[in-house]
DNA sequence: GGTCTTAAGTTGACTGTGTCAACTAAGGTT
DNA sequence: AACCTTAGTTGACACAGTCAACTTAAGACC
């Protein structure tokens, strides 16, 4: 049994985008997931620089510049050199990129709700716990070595 | 909280992803993990077509074409048309697929318990259950209407 | 028998995701 | 100065996922 853990979150995850992206999309947002998820990043750190957002993440760099330049270009996030540190930059949401925050948000919880509307609290607790557990066992197994 | 299952999703995937490729990669498997995903079908599923596999995993149609035709070239599956029925094929693993197939479910089998080192059966058990919900949720929702 | 519809599979084109390697530029070290 | 590290950029590529148009085969119906 334990050995269909990977099907089921194959099939979690799929549906999962699924009604991320068509959500969106009923709700004329038509950015790809990643730079929501950038956005949210962005929202939450505070200076944030790349960097932070790729560790977040767990991205490759080159992902983050991509997603950036587009969020840039389209209006929703400025890149300032950071003063005190020439290699960094220090990533702000423009007004247009904090409203359309605010509404991905609100989709966040209608979303969040749907998918967990016959859970118990206890039940969403525990699963996003036994997700940690097995990040931390996936991190730190001889599989993965991550050097950080 | 809730809304940071999607976060904990990502990142689970990313690193789940990540493990059965470089695990595979180290016995010398080059293969995707798509093609992995659809040989487990074959296997399982008797009198296997495409679309029993595209309809198991949730794919497209025309992923599984591409994914079949590599198999079939690689010699790891056979394509016979099914006799009672033209439109369809049944599709068999070969002798190199079986093989191929049995030393990945060991290595499944290693990767599972690995990510799930220090959890309980019942902590395994409730979070694909768990899973298996959300789903259903995800189906079920107004947001995606699968005309089956 | 001849249309009409549906189902299975194929193909092409395209977007999004993830990875790798080579590179620039800035900062720190000695 | 020469050297190393870090942040970010760029190019190239593989994989994953989606959509639409198409072929071929079966089944349905008059």
């Amino acid at each position: 049994m334990k050995e269909n853990i990977g099907e089921s979150l194959h099939k979690l995850m799929h549906h999962y985008r699924h009604q991320v992206r068509e959500t969106a999309a009923k709700s004329g947002i038509l950015i790809p997931v990643s730079h929501i998820r950038s956005l949210k990043c962005i929202n939450k750190i505070t200076n944030c620089s790349a960097k932070d957002i790729a560790d977040r993440l767990s991205l490759d760099k080159s992902q983050i510049t991509r997603v950036l330049k587009e969020l840039v270009s389209s209006g929703y996030v400025e890149k300032i050199r950071s003063p005190d540190n020439h290699r960094s930059q220090l990533l702000s949401l423009t007004k247009r990129g904090s409203e359309l925050l605010t509404r991905i948000t609100m989709l966040d919880r209608v979303a969040a709700q749907n998918m967990t509307q016959n859970l118990t609290d206890q039940q969403i607790e525990d699963f996003i716990h036994i997700s940690e557990i097995m990040v931390n066992n996936l991190n730190q197994s001889p599989f993965c070595d991550n050097h950080g």
